[in-house]
DNA sequence: ATGGTAGAGTGTCTA
């Protein structure tokens, strides 16, 4: 089973693309985020046509999480028990929807951006990392927490750290919200097939960051430890991050024993 | 410190 994670930057200007990439790996299972469309908007007749169905939660101007799958679509769940305020509107700009493909538990997470240190924005970023966290200590089975959790966990996971001095995605306090799952057991089962340092998931659209590979790893494939034994292979789809009408994420990959 | 690009939708806001 091949199962993906991809913040697409807009599900529907995304659309063509997205479906190229289904077919290109031949993926089973795809969680996007920044889908960026409100509900009556999806789901895109083109994926049902090729055997997949979405599950879309959280939709709103500016972000939103949906998961696509061909392997089943079962007990869908938006949003993670114990998390305060989930719904209300000053929390809709972070998502996570949740749903059962083919036995493998995935979530879908947008965490939010934060903005700036000290923004509200960003203490809201740390309390929903923590809650989150909270939760996924209650997972059981084969789980997947993938998406873009908006944090470069190392310096080798940034392009330039002296470049984000005074910003998010590097601040020791959302490094080790990152951490804490790793040390509750979830493990990054993509990078140990893709050794950096200078591998990225992300790079921003100005200054031409991607054709210079100034970018960012902030995408993430978490897997409890029974999922993680079951991984054969991961890859970061760099190629389709190239070109005119491209998202600023690049697709995260991942293959599984069955 | 600012700006650069892209996407949502018409005013800017967000990333």
């Amino acid at each position: 089973m091949r199962i993906a994670t991809w913040n697409v930057n807009s599900l529907r200007s995304r659309i063509g693309r997205v479906e190229a990439f289904l077919q290109r790996h031949d993926v089973d299972v795809l969680a996007v985020q920044e889908t960026k469309a409100r509900e009556e908007q999806l789901p895109l007749m083109g994926l049902s046509s090729l055997g997949y169905d979405v599950a879309a939660a959280g939709v709103d101007q500016w972000n939103g999480v949906a998961v696509i799958s061909r392997v089943g679509l079962e007990d869908v769940a938006v949003g993670f028990p114990g998390q305060p305020g989930w719904g209300e509107p000053a929390v809709t700009e972070a998502r996570a929807l949740a749903a059962t493909c083919g036995g493998v538990r995935v979530w879908s997470l947008y965490v939010p951006n934060g903005r700036k240190p000290g923004d509200p924005h960003y203490t809201y970023k740390l309390q929903w990392l923590a809650a989150l966290r909270e939760a996924a200590r209650a997972m059981t089975g084969d789980t997947a927490l993938v998406g873009d959790w908006n944090v470069a966990p190392t310096d080798d996971d940034v392009f330039d750290v002296a470049q984000f001095k005074n910003s998010t995605h590097v601040t020791p306090p959302e490094r080790e919200a990152f951490q804490g799952f790793l040390d509750d057991g979830w493990d990054d089962v993509v990078r140990p097939h893709t050794p950096g340092p200078g591998v990225y998931t992300y790079w921003d659209y100005f200054r031409q960051r991607f054709e210079r590979n100034r970018g960012l790893r902030i995408d993430f494939v978490l897997g409890s430890p029974s999922l993680s034994s079951r991984v054969t292979g991961a890859f970061i789809d760099v190629d389709e991050r190239a070109g005119k009408g491209a998202s600023d994420h690049a697709p995260v990959v991942v293959d599984l024993a069955d």
